[in-house]
DNA sequence: ACCGATGTACAACGTTCGTTGTAGAAATTA
DNA sequence: TAATTTCTACAACGAACGTTGTACATCGGT
């Protein structure tokens, strides 16, 4: 594949995924994605064959570039912990963080959310697979590893992953998509993390 | 207002909500609400003045509905706690059956949320107070008398009562909106309220 | 039984949009 | 430089949709 086309490719995935994260796949026109990716309507059509497909290859691209960043995150931080409440926090404020780094992706994410009645079963499944299981699932073996060793105590370590997930980063859900500020992000993870440890318990 | 009135005005509220749910706003016709609730068109332009108001009705009549059912499950099962962990597990259970019971209206809110960009502040806003925030209040008023007790030990009731929420209600978020079997959605709930009382430190 | 309000059927309008065909420009490769 | 692939500009189409006006039917209250 030439240089050129490559980066006519790129330029439409991420022309895209702005227009799409933020109008959704009904209201974005084809016209205004190709605006943003500076690019001929005609160009999306001979790449991606209609909006179906151009929709499709978005999702997947996209949720490639965040779970390969949030696998990053994972291996940076949980490659060697010592003190569980300190290495946590470390990692929880990492997460977080990303979040709105991407908010883009998660926008998208929540159109797909909506629409997925609407998305061929086949491509829910790819986009799946590439992205939230594959994360999901490496979140969930470092957590075993850390109750193998003691530094947990886990049963399912799947759902274990995920309620970590959803505690540090549990803003409000009023202004999903909103970044906060440094310090309401740190409160945010430090009340995760330490619900994740310890629990409400009396 | 006359009986006739009250009737078609209920029957496009309920029918726009199935509709909306199902296809988001853009995608969602007026022709297709207006037979899915039995009604002529020129009726609901009658009533709403413009598809955005109809949503905006829909919006605030489904949260309504819900947010009353949801403080009815609140106060049935946390006016009299004595045994924390059996009586917040039941809550959980009748809390999380609530959710499935609802799908149409989880539904539109995914699209609420994907939506949010091209919905006005004050329409936002307005669902929020009736639905979401006079929620989770009552939900963490009741948390904090709980804590008061000393049957928890809460510091921030407001977001231990969206913790609560969101542990109780961690399904596998590749399906949301899909009905768990009992079996599963006891596990669930379960996991979440242990997880919510004592944390996974080891 | 009558009257006013409310609902319906229908046609029409302007707009937006996905998609395709085509002819020529631009860049890549040989 | 010549040949081939890739991109662009442009026009055109058919379909779908929000919205309005109008004339007629229907129902609730008196």
């Amino acid at each position: 594949m030439a240089r050129r086309t490559t980066d006519k490719r790129t330029a439409m995935l991420e022309g895209a995924l702005v227009i799409l994260a933020r109008d959704g796949y009904t209201r974005a026109s084809i016209d205004a994605i190709a605006a943003e990716a500076d690019v001929s309507t005609r160009t999306i059509y001979n790449h991606f064959g209609d909006k179906a497909g151009l929709f499709e290859a978005v999702i997947e691209h996209s949720a490639d570039r965040v779970a390969e960043a949030q696998l990053a995150v994972i291996d940076r931080h949980l490659w060697k912990v010592t003190d569980i409440e300190t290495d946590l926090r470390d990692f929880g404020r990492a997460w977080a963080t990303a979040i709105p780094e991407y908010a883009d992706h998660f926008a998208l994410v929540r159109q797909i959310n909506a629409e997925r009645g609407h998305i061929p079963d086949a491509a829910i499944e790819r986009w799946q697979q590439t992205g939230p299981r594959r994360v999901r699932s490496a979140l969930a073996a470092r957590m075993k590893e850390l109750s193998d060793r003691g530094l947990l105590k886990i049963d399912d370590p799947d759902l274990a992953a995920l309620h970590f997930a959803l505690l540090v980063s549990a803003n409000d859900p009023s202004q999903p998509g909103v970044a906060l500020a440094d310090h309401d992000l740190d409160t945010m993870v430090d009340a995760g993390v330490h619900a994740f440890l310890h629990g409400y318990g009396g």
